[in-house]
DNA sequence: GTCTATATTCTGATAGAC
DNA sequence: GTCTATCAGAATATAGAC
């Protein structure tokens, strides 16, 4: 029986297989562009199974999307979490994490975005419980560093949007990023892979008193 | 007879009532979530005349995704091509234009990088035209300014990834980031109108030689 | 648990009166 | 040009045999 095997094993029953191809073609195309068919001609089982283990696309969309939203936040609650790192350390161990994260996901934020923007306080609890904490040992950590003078008084708000938006967004614009500057996949994974040891050199540069 | 109107006044025709109604919610919602009946509520008007005037959803969404997309990399463009300029002037207007623009029209970067996402080569050719050059002169004036030791040698993609990130992230990013920081739409504001100033700053700084 | 067949609802598009 | 009514096809969901 299933119920023997070790949970360590990957399991390949048949809700685990249409659980995957949703998660496939959910975050490559959305939820209103995905059709049950095609998830159930993905999976290679029938459709009706979809609704036997699921009930209704929408449940299955709705594990989904709580699935990889966790996964999404995860990266950066963890790390910040960790106190006794210093800043520096801090954010370079996230930008590293985060861009290895995103080469392995890139549908992953585009997909966050969209669905949060249609569904705003869906996950409000959850973002809360994930994210609270986390600011505020941040907010913390930055309000005794300025007060020792040893950064920069720079609102941690700015902070937060600078170290977000200079490691995410390339790939949320990643098509239209490359046709600007003209550069092929291997050219974009080699510029991610620069940024790795630049975002924390500009991230303290701001920082610097 | 309408045809006797001056052309710049704005014409509240049916015909552009439904374009405005279809912009809103394809803007939103994007193109398979966006039902054309709701689009007919929305402008006031009856499903058929959708048809009678457009012939399509399809046809209707392209319409509105060229004028999308044109507004979007226009502001950009433009101003890059100024020559005359000095880069650190150059990108300071930029950056307020942009932030202004964003401010005005907050669900355009998302709805671009979507359907950008689906369509990636429906675009290459009015991209390629409308940004070779904007490129071309990008990047000499770069090459130049770094030659003469006016700034330091960094690579303009990640130049374009830092620029356009700082400054269109937040807005992407919208709804958690607000989560994130704890802040309600007036602070979001605020925080968009200082980094009018701090943008070109920080860009300043890791271009110092 | 899995399948085939079918019911039900939704949605884009059209016909035809005015 | 504008409307009401309706069609045709697609998509989600279910019934029922195995």
């Amino acid at each position: 029986m299933a119920k023997a095997k070790p949970v360590t094993v990957k399991e390949s029953s048949t809700e685990e297989k249409i659980k995957e191809a949703a998660r496939k073609l959910f975050t490559q195309k959305g939820f209103s562009a995905t059709r049950t068919r095609d998830i159930a001609d993905e999976a290679g089982i029938n459709l009706a199974l979809l609704n036997y283990y699921f009930r209704s696309k929408q449940k299955l969309f709705d594990i989904i999307m709580m699935e990889n939203f966790r996964q999404f936040i995860k990266g950066i609650s963890f790390n910040f979490l960790e106190e006794a790192t210093p800043l520096d350390e801090k954010i370079g161990k996230i930008v590293t994490l985060y861009i290895d994260f995103l080469t392995q996901h890139p549908d992953l934020p585009l997909f966050i975005l969209n669905e949060l923007r249609n569904n705003p306080d869906q996950l409000a609890a959850n973002v809360d419980a994930e994210i609270g904490d986390t600011r505020k040992k941040l907010f913390e950590q930055l309000k005794l560093a300025a007060a020792a003078g040893r950064i920069r008084d720079l609102d941690p708000a700015h902070l937060m949007a600078n170290l977000m938006g200079l490691t995410i967004f390339p790939f949320i614009a990643r098509p239209i990023f490359q046709k600007v500057i003209n550069a092929d996949d291997q050219r974009f994974n080699e510029l991610m892979q620069q940024r790795k040891e630049l975002i924390p050199i500009w991230i303290k540069t701001m920082l610097q008193p």
